[in-house]
DNA sequence: AAAATTATATACTGTGCGGTATGTTAAATA
DNA sequence: TATTTAACATACCGCACAGTATATAATTTT
């Protein structure tokens, strides 16, 4: 069973994880943290070291539930172009997904941290590797099953399609408008059907 | 002649601009400022009411650098298709272009501003707008000069050309890796002569 | 060049920050 | 249930923050 202590830990770091996703590192104060979970600083600095440690437990929770999230598109039934749709479909509605942790955490810690935090830097970029690769996989499954054919390299069209995807996701953040969303993944969808489909 | 009073007006923003974009607007303190411009409080506060006040002449300072640049390009000799060549040209380097200032404006202050700077926010997203308005009307104009044939509007097709670069800047922003531009802007060159041109 | 004006420097305010030492209360163990 | 152990609360620290009142220096104007 789970201990009290564990349970507090987790329970902090799901509440703090959307406020310094929203509000960024140096934007988030200890005292919004206090505030969002109703604990006191002690119990906090019980739990964590410091505030660059919450940070880059909020950030690593938040990518898990992103990358899980990615997994379950990749990992469901059917041809690795259905899983690729899949995929699609789920990033046409990232901004719901996106929501309850306030926004994309890819975009905004790699953007807030770049010159803010060196760690959270560094983990947002890694974020962003290992969702290429997972693209990359599926793509290479497809061509080994004869599904499709690739002009470049696996790897090099997976950062293609997640370049575009993430283009959509920055313009929908900054303008506030989902339509780039939709508009750039009907785009990948037509892309996909034309250009890699054997 | 200018006055000694707008010349120091137009170092401080000058000076402030690439700190206040690579740093945020929270991230950044007066005192980095200072730091920075060798003055003192004093004088800062006797050029701008306030913190927010310098943090959006910054903005604009960066922005109308950029809109300038875009303008630039756009307005070259030639063909609307080829000042659309000299446009993605400028976005294949647009890292060392917006080095100086510390990265693109409209990214960093659209994500960071978001959920912290109301003003900002809006700033950059009017920014990104008018972005998408040069590139249509480029389109537009090549429409009318029987150079190009778009499958959507002009606006919409602007849209989703910037966004594919936007997704090009963030990847490389996030990563560090210029690559990101150089095989976007390959990709949408290889995109206009093969769908859009007549 | 003298007087008026304006720009900048200095010194200071109150406040909120991240972080900590210690007290108190609750949970786990025996 | 008594005892041990650990979690959380309270109260506080030094510091850096945005902002200001006033003094001084530099620039305009006369």
């Amino acid at each position: 069973m789970t201990t009290k202590a564990e349970r507090t830990t987790i329970y902090i770091v799901e509440t703090v994880a959307p406020i310094f996703n929203k509000l960024g590192y140096v934007g988030t104060s200890m005292s919004d943290l206090t505030e969002a979970t109703g604990l006191t600083k002690g119990a906090l600095y019980g739990n964590f070291e410091n505030k660059e440690a919450l940070a880059i437990a909020a950030f690593e929770y938040n990518s898990k539930l992103l990358l899980d999230a990615i997994d379950v598109q990749i990992n469901s039934e059917g041809t690795a172009l259905e899983k690729l749709a899949t995929l699609l479909d789920f990033y046409r509605h990232y901004d719901e997904f996106t929501l309850p942790m306030g926004g994309c955490p890819v975009l905004n810690v790699g953007v807030d941290a770049k010159h803010n935090n060196k760690l959270l830097a560094a983990a947002a970029k890694e974020v962003a590797k290992t969702i290429e690769g997972k693209i990359a996989l599926t793509l290479e499954n497809g061509i080994n099953a004869a599904e499709i054919k690739l002009p470049v390299t696996p790897l090099q069209f997976a950062k293609q399609l997640y370049t575009m995807i993430q283009g959509a996701i920055a313009m929908a953040t900054i303008t506030g408008d989902r339509k780039y969303l939709l508009n750039t993944i009907t785009y990948l969808e037509y892309l996909i059907s034309n250009e890699i489909k054997r």
